[in-house]
DNA sequence: CCCGTTTCTGTACGGCGCTCGTTTTCCGCG
DNA sequence: CGCGGAAAACGAGCGCCGTACAGAAACGGG
């Protein structure tokens, strides 16, 4: 109830808020070089000057700590995605394709650690918590990918034919989330969209462990091919 | 030059082997339940009753343990896989690519963490080394399913236009198998197989990584979709 | 100014990979 | 049979790690 009443933060809190900001940062370097197994709260608090044991006013534990940058990264790599995808006109619906693919990928060059962090063995023994925001983020991926498969379900629709998809197939919270965005879209159109998520990972996923590297010196001319059929296999015309 | 003369291994190398067989089987146990971080030699050890250092008798380091595993588990996938395709009569192409693809992912279902271990992340700061056999078992299956596409090649081919890839854009080594095994193959039909690698390996790694769980319930319905189009998408009848 | 909360420190425990010097085991040869 | 020497196993120890806990220090609101 003081004069200044609700300062919200307060300044504790926003010392607190950097010093959560700062071993975040050091994490992410750790990452960036070593792999995820190389961040350990010793060695954060060592390269920020403090005692190992004091990391645990801002974190919980090791996991809580990864989990955390698991949000942050999938949230960072989201954002990217939709922006690229929303330079395109909205109605060019094989560019927008295009960009959301080639976004992913380059995001995923730029961050392979950060990739892996998100799609792979993230950590000893992590457990994928429920909710919270990475699912959260992989809800905007599907999500975002099922706007993508909508502006083309007019031509895709034809070619969908043979599987029998029912809603009841999905997630509960997804479908809500589907059905109220796009109304009209049937069951079948949210199938694809899971597969074209899946089209869309398969090349880079190699590419970042590392397995297609020792087969072509020319991935992005692959995946760039990969996008252009995918396109192709929803109806669209090719762009450019 | 005893009586048994050359019983060649000698009874101590059929020890040795014996172990190192143990270690080895240990080890995949305890990968099954904790994932490859829980494999330690100690622990290892421990389940056999003998000394921790005692394992750097029969495994140099622990990495090396890793990629040993690593050999073995990618080659029985790839055995496998190769089985499930023989299984379908040669000029099936549709069938043999759909046998293929259902056999990685149902091999994958089966040993999850053999999956992660061969495709993901297999333990902190590991190096794929550059030649051996699970470089060796990668190019079976890169060249398998460049098999595959050999055999539909003839209706893929004019679907395949557009991009332009060159031999020079792959490894040298698989260039000269693949021209060995298919002289008549060009190269867009070697770049055809990498996409559909990536293709037939997408929905699984999100499957294995836990990422489609969360959004469906039926990912075999989907995966068999994807297969589906694949198939489709190379110009084949689609099967039965 | 002072009390309570928050933050930080140091120490400790158990587990890890790995090294090294020592001891045990046991094959194969004379 | 006995023995030499190689292979294998041991155990202590190093430096890491995550985590727990008790006490010291810092700090902000009354």
């Amino acid at each position: 109830m003081s004069r200044v009443d609700e300062q919200v933060p307060g300044r504790r809190a926003r010392l607190r808020a950097q010093t959560t900001a700062e071993i975040k940062n050091v994490a992410l370097k750790l990452m960036a070089d070593g792999g995820a197994d190389a961040i350990s709260l010793r060695a954060i608090a060592r390269e920020m000057g403090m005692s190992g044991s004091a990391i645990y006013s801002y974190f919980e534990t090791r996991d809580a700590l990864i989990t955390t940058l698991i949000n942050d990264v999938y949230t960072s790599l989201m954002d990217q995605v939709e922006t690229a995808r929303d330079a395109c006109r909205p109605d060019d619906a094989a560019n927008r394709i295009l960009a959301w693919g080639q976004a992913v990928r380059e995001w995923a060059l730029a961050n392979p650690q950060g990739f892996r962090l998100i799609y792979g063995d993230p950590v000893a023994g992590y457990q994928a918590p429920e909710s919270g925001p990475a699912p959260e983020a992989a809800k905007r991926a599907c999500l975002g990918l099922t706007g993508l498969v909508a502006a083309a379900w007019s031509h895709a629709q034809s070619l969908q034919a043979g599987s029998d998809h029912q809603w009841s197939d999905f997630a509960p919270t997804l479908v809500a989330t589907v059905r109220d965005a796009f109304p009209d879209l049937p069951a079948a159109a949210l199938a694809l969209a899971l597969r074209v998520w899946g089209r869309m990972q398969g090349l880079i996923v190699l590419e970042i462990y590392g397995h297609l590297g020792p087969q072509t010196r020319e991935p992005a001319k692959l995946y760039h091919a990969e996008m252009i059929d995918l396109i192709r296999s929803l109806g669209l015309a090719q762009p450019e």
